[in-house]
DNA sequence: TATGAATGAGAATTCATTCAT
DNA sequence: CATGAATGAATTCTCATTCAT
């Protein structure tokens, strides 16, 4: 009873997917552009031919990793908007953010490559509109250069953020630090 | 004529080997990490055997690549040092060194890949030397936060090479930009 | 309704199969050997699974869509047969048969290849023997070499019609004379 | 002494080159459009590399088996031209070509597939004027229909060629009488 | 010593076929 | 039963590296 054949398979296939998506994650996370499919598809446990099932491209997969990173973005923007003062949350956001780079080699990765899917375009928007809003906030506080950007933001740490990684440093208080001097370059 | 042998030889060697670095810093710059071997060889005017004489890997090649880059951004920090203003200075080599970067895109790349050869390390030491000269310099002024190190401009001006470079940034206006971004996340 | 259960799948079953059939003679017909199983399922509405339910490999698709051919290939060979000129009726039959090939580039295909199944075997006596009278009765009127057989007929026209299928020639007035060359090979 | 050192290294190429194609002939032979690179590698004695070293692409490779085809159909025009009897002479060529595809049954395939490169329109221009001029004095001595042309043959006996191959048919005697039918598709 | 021919591991991708739902 | 998700063998092609000439 209940769900029709066709939500019930999905259930499996959605599962499938998202493990797909997670093992992309982290491999690319530790070999960068070097990941292959069939070690992403060896790591999630299924076979290559389900990776092409889920993602007619490599850079569709990646697309998928990316969105993934942008909803995830977006929805810690709109977290930290909850703090009172508004450079605050810029900060507590920046500094959010990198500690969980240092967690997640292929963040950046992801982030600047493959194919671009309308999802990931909607995700990124999205993304980009909730942190607007928090550098809008801080620059109407006098706190924020009156000429700084989300796409600087993206820039800047997302930079930072790559040349760590390939560093390999993991530890979250260097990412810390970092993400202070990034937050002092927006500083009015 | 007049040289033995050997001497000629070694002079021919040696020429080669430059050709070799030269023609792969060329192809780095054009295709990044997708530069193969008979591409730069070819480029250099030599065969692939010629390449793999001077260097056992290609992930040597690339060493030898990041070595020149690093001795020339020695002589870049030494060159700003002239200067005699100390904010000025470092102001000014962030700059320059970030435009070389939008004129090169596997600046970034050699940067942060290949084998460690004693040479590059060497040349590294040497460049890091000159940029904490000039970074005491800029602290010892008042100017620049006192916890700064060479490292961090390597991981704040680095990373947002790679990521204009990723994203395929060519505009040296935007590279300036970024540059000053950076610069004003070392102000004191 | 007033039918059993039994009666009403197996009605659903045999009209899956003829979907499944019809849409193989036309996805071969546009792709010819590169016609997936996949796109014959979707081109019939069915699933893959539904595919693989009537016919255990793609090479029994193959022979039923070969099997249908024959049928036809006999039904034409009947039909031409009413002409009361024998060397009227052969020439028709041979001109009809070859444009219809211009029509379908999967008819050279299905012809020549998959799995030899008693029913394909069993069209493809009656289409002999249909063909064997038509050419008996030119023999007869002695306007055919009298050591003419069916078989040579395939040979000459099923070769002239891969040869122009492989061309890509789709003109019927190309395919027309070639057929008339064929003719001619067959006169007395 | 003697040859330049270039000279000598391609004796060895050339070698190769000319053991890939001959594999490449047999297997196109048995396998028809089914035959791999890997496979005809394997046969020729030399790695898959050394096929992509010669030939950029597989149907590069059809067509230097194609190419090579050309040539011995020219060959082969220009010593039935010999013959005294302009009938006799045609009538020879094609009982020879027939022959021939029953010995080589990639004959078919390589004609009709491939990249177009210059040497393969070349060869077949070549051969096509051989042809012709075999064709055109038969139909000067009357016995051959005057709209014949060198395509008309191409059609009838390549396709009775792919015909038997795709059959399998290797007995000689059989293609000698295919031979005869296709030649008198062509008497006047 | 310089050359480039040869090699083969490995990558992306497709598709016939099987099987859980 | 029907479905389509999963599988993995096979294909084409690339490229770092070795080695005969």
């Amino acid at each position: 009873m209940g769900l029709p054949a066709a939500a019930r398979t999905r259930a499996d296939a959605v599962r499938n997917r998202e493990r797909v998506v997670a093992a992309a994650a982290v491999v690319f996370a530790e070999k960068g552009e070097a990941a292959s499919v069939p070690e992403i598809a060896a790591r999630a446990g299924v076979g290559k031919g389900t990776v092409y099932r889920c993602f007619p491209t490599k850079d569709h997969l990646v697309a998928a990793v990316a969105t993934e990173r942008a909803r995830w973005f977006e929805r810690e923007a709109r977290a930290a908007a909850a703090d009172a003062d508004p450079w605050g949350a810029f900060s507590t956001f920046m500094v959010r953010v990198a500690v969980e780079h240092s967690r997640d080699r292929g963040l950046a990765f992801s982030m600047a490559n493959g194919f671009e899917t309308p999802e990931r375009l909607e995700a990124r928007a999205a993304a980009n509109d909730a942190l607007r809003e928090l550098m809008d906030r801080a620059i109407a506080q006098g706190a924020m250069r009156p000429d700084a950007e989300p796409g600087d933001l993206k820039v800047v740490l997302g930079g930072i953020a790559s040349s760590l990684a390939t560093a390999g440093e993991r530890d979250p208080v260097v990412w810390r630090r970092y993400a202070q001097l990034a937050v002092d370059a927006f500083r009015a």
